[in-house]
DNA sequence: GTTGAACCGGAGGGGTACCTCCGCTACAGT
DNA sequence: ACTGTAGCGGAGGTACCCCTCCGGTTCAAC
């Protein structure tokens, strides 16, 4: 057993099928849904996922029954890495690791233009991807919190809209998304 | 003449038709699309929204033979009226001036779902759009930085993209909205 | 190598969206 | 009131998407 377990890690470990044809289609449609719903939100087009994924409509819906179960299964994948990544920052600099870890959010959610529906998604998955992103990433604001480096009168959930919002607008280059990202941050850290 | 004119004004006024039903009609599919674009995003059902305004799908396309010529009429019928408040708050205190402007930016973009696609359009519209928002609230902006209350290391271009990514975001409730937004304001008062 | 269970692809029925086209309606100018 | 014209609605052809179902295929356990 790892040294720190989040409630999504065993659910995305039970998805995927045993036997080994199964196992690489399962793959295929994860990265290909991944594509097509960072493209088009998550509204994508399943047949075209599967046509992505070089496999039958009817593998999709085996394995998805509902456009709904494939994209939480996209999202707790990433959800998960990101999550796992988490444990990597704790020895940095108290405002570093949340800094670092905010990075690699903004980078992962390659399924942002749809992560503002998921954040408030109802069902159990959504529930214990959340569950799992305050686990990963709110010891670290806390502890930067109580270091002084940050604003104590907001909460980890605030920071993640923030970041999520800002991240999931289209910017005219990275640098400006930097600048942007960097001038909003400045205000978590200011303190009042 | 008013005042102040901005790029956008002319373009809008000239859209509108001039016999009674007809223009009855074109207020009521921009209206039934304003709806529509902020329930679902800029792919809203074009059928839907004519039936929303009550109106025949033909009536729809002879007033806006594409998706985007509709989307565009709306977003500048926004853009519009924004640029025109602007004026209103030349007279406060400019840091107060800044942020009531934002406030209304904020509410106003009830098409928010779809500004990010909006702020980097290609099209005549788009661009008239954001020269208006530039020619509206840039001066607000520019004056609270002369004041000393605005960070001088960003630009107006920046800060749009701030509050349109926040805004853009769905939050629990309103009051994590204004504290999230409020946070980030706080990143552009700052100065450093 | 055999075998049966699990898995596969894609045809096809039903639905919805896009857009065109044309017979009918209602406005506005005389 | 008359009338020509600008404007109207919606039927219908085409295309795509959703989802089910089943005959054929591939795996893995023996």
């Amino acid at each position: 057993m790892p040294a720190q377990q989040f409630p999504i890690s065993e659910i995305v470990a039970a998805q995927r099928p045993a036997r080994k044809d199964a196992a690489r289609n399962y793959d295929a449609l994860l990265t290909a849904a991944r594509e097509a719903f960072a493209e088009h939100g998550s509204e994508a087009s399943l047949e075209d996922i599967a046509r992505r994924a070089g496999v039958g409509i009817g593998t999709l819906y085996r394995n998805f029954p509902t456009r709904r179960s494939l994209f939480e299964s996209v999202y707790a994948d990433e959800v998960n890495a990101l999550c796992r990544s988490a444990v990597e920052f704790a020895g940095l600099d108290p405002w570093e690791a949340v800094t670092a870890w905010l990075e690699r959010f903004a980078g992962y959610m390659v399924t942002k233009r749809a992560v503002r529906e998921a954040l408030e998604g109802e069902s159990e998955i959504f529930q214990a991807c959340r569950d799992s992103l305050y686990a990963a990433g709110g010891p670290l604001f806390e502890r930067a919190q109580r270091a002084g480096a940050a604003r104590t009168d907001m909460e980890f959930g605030d920071l993640l809209r923030l970041v999520a919002g800002i991240t999931a607008t289209a910017f005219t280059d990275d640098a400006q998304r930097d600048r942007v990202l960097a001038i909003a941050l400045d205000g978590v850290r200011a303190g009042r």
